[in-house]
DNA sequence: AAATTGGATCCTGGATCCAATTTAGAATAT
DNA sequence: ATATTCTAAATTGGATCCAGGATCCAATTT
């Protein structure tokens, strides 16, 4: 007799990773991204009460997402006083690209020996949709996961984790990056060539590459922030936050 | 049936009242603290109202705390489940090794030319203390304290807070440090010999004084847990948040 | 006996309400 | 007119309440 197969569910559905979106989860990314691409730009006070309106819910889990983005160096809070979005200290833009180059390159010579031809398609898969990308944000999201693809079998997690940090750091101050670097052809070149190195596994000049785009970039930005260096940000606590200010 | 103890808050905290603060900061410093220095174990689960009524308030500071506290890598929150203390991966205290060999030596090699009298003052009397420290939380702040004296003016905020935020890592894994390095004499010596090369001005011997420290305690670290390999956070999910697990 | 189901209970997420603090403006004094 | 004090509105901090998901256990089915 041929049993008639009980039909199951197993794979039916997908396990979706984002079972129920929290209010203060959807809060706490779209205030995250608004922030990151300046459609609310640094100084902006941020009010419980608007924010819960324009999401339509309470102020309660507008309160959470605001501690969360905090703790992000995103806001700063003052007891009674509200949030307001963290100055851009151009400061900052330098002092990332030092940090940059210590770790980027020390990524980079760690993971190359054991990058995949997979890792490799993916990097070069972000360079051709980086050609085409029209808006900032897209253009930063590539950009970070390029690198990130040579980067990521270095081994060292805590590294990846900072160096990932940093490029977040970067995005926010996108904008005068790309001002600073014009069309950003310099950086295609680079990019190119950094690829093909990698894929040719020749360390001493993928690790020469790498810092020489990092410098470059480093410089461009320091010749822009010179030639701005009225307006902007006189007062201001960004994420500086370890040692004194001497 | 010999079930394996569920870690619990009682006796964690003393009622210390502290006045001015505001409550949010007040529980998140507390439960930060508690759990660096290991009275709350990993994987224990943090109960909303449990932890309100220690502290005496409703648990709406807990709340915000326990946000905060999330999105600084202490704590694992999952929706509906709450908030349980994030599990020391030993991977994690190589990998900051790893990190600190990079970052701290290029910030004492910054900072050594414009370190004053009164910096190296500083870092002598974290020394001095250190000595006669007993208790592990005094030993952890004393040396950090005293690494970041030398680093202070290296110009780089940013790779100061980062440098910072590693030592702050290492605290958590501060015990098993300790038993892995014995009595400290090793480290007495390394310190009071990186302290001579920073006053004389000798950079090179201070960089190669430093990276063997720095090198000698990651040996010492990896040997210890080489040794433990047992027991010990099998499953877990602790700051490592970049890239994919692979 | 093993497995599934229906609740009872615990705990968290969010809403609403009240208290504490700051800020803006009006009233008053100099 | 300017400065100062006081009051009211605005805003945040905290308490309380309710709804919904998670967990555990007994009842029922297989």
């Amino acid at each position: 007799m041929p049993r008639k197969p009980i039909p199951t569910l197993s794979g039916v559905f997908t396990p979706t990773e984002t079972p129920a979106h929290l209010a203060r989860d959807v809060i706490e990314s779209a205030l995250r991204e608004a922030i990151m691409d300046g459609r609310i730009p640094p100084e902006t006070p941020l009010r419980q009460e608007e924010i819960a309106a324009l999401f339509g819910v309470s102020r309660m889990p507008v309160r959470e997402a605001l501690r969360r983005l905090e703790s992000q160096g995103l806001l700063h809070i003052q007891p009674y006083k509200g949030a307001v979005v963290t100055a851009l200290i151009s400061q900052d833009a330098i002092d990332t690209y030092g940090v940059r180059l210590l770790l980027e390159p020390e990524a980079l010579r760690l993971s190359l020996p054991h990058l995949s031809d997979t890792d490799l398609a993916e990097a070069s898969a972000r360079l051709t949709a980086l050609r085409q990308a029209r808006d900032s944000a897209t253009l930063a999201r590539l950009n970070r996961e390029f690198h990130m693809a040579l980067y990521r079998r270095a081994g060292n997690a805590r590294l990846l984790y900072l160096i990932e940090q940093e490029l977040e750091q970067e995005e926010r101050f996108l904008r005068f990056h790309l001002s600073a670097m014009g069309t950003g052809h310099q950086a295609r070149d680079d990019h190119d060539a950094l690829l093909d190195a990698a894929r040719s596994g020749d360390e001493s000049r993928a690790l020469a590459l790498l810092r020489r785009h990092l410098s470059q970039a480093e410089q461009a930005i320091r010749h822009y922030l010179a030639g701005q260096d009225n307006a902007e940000s006189p007062a201001g606590d960004a994420p500086r936050i370890a040692g004194e200010p001497k």
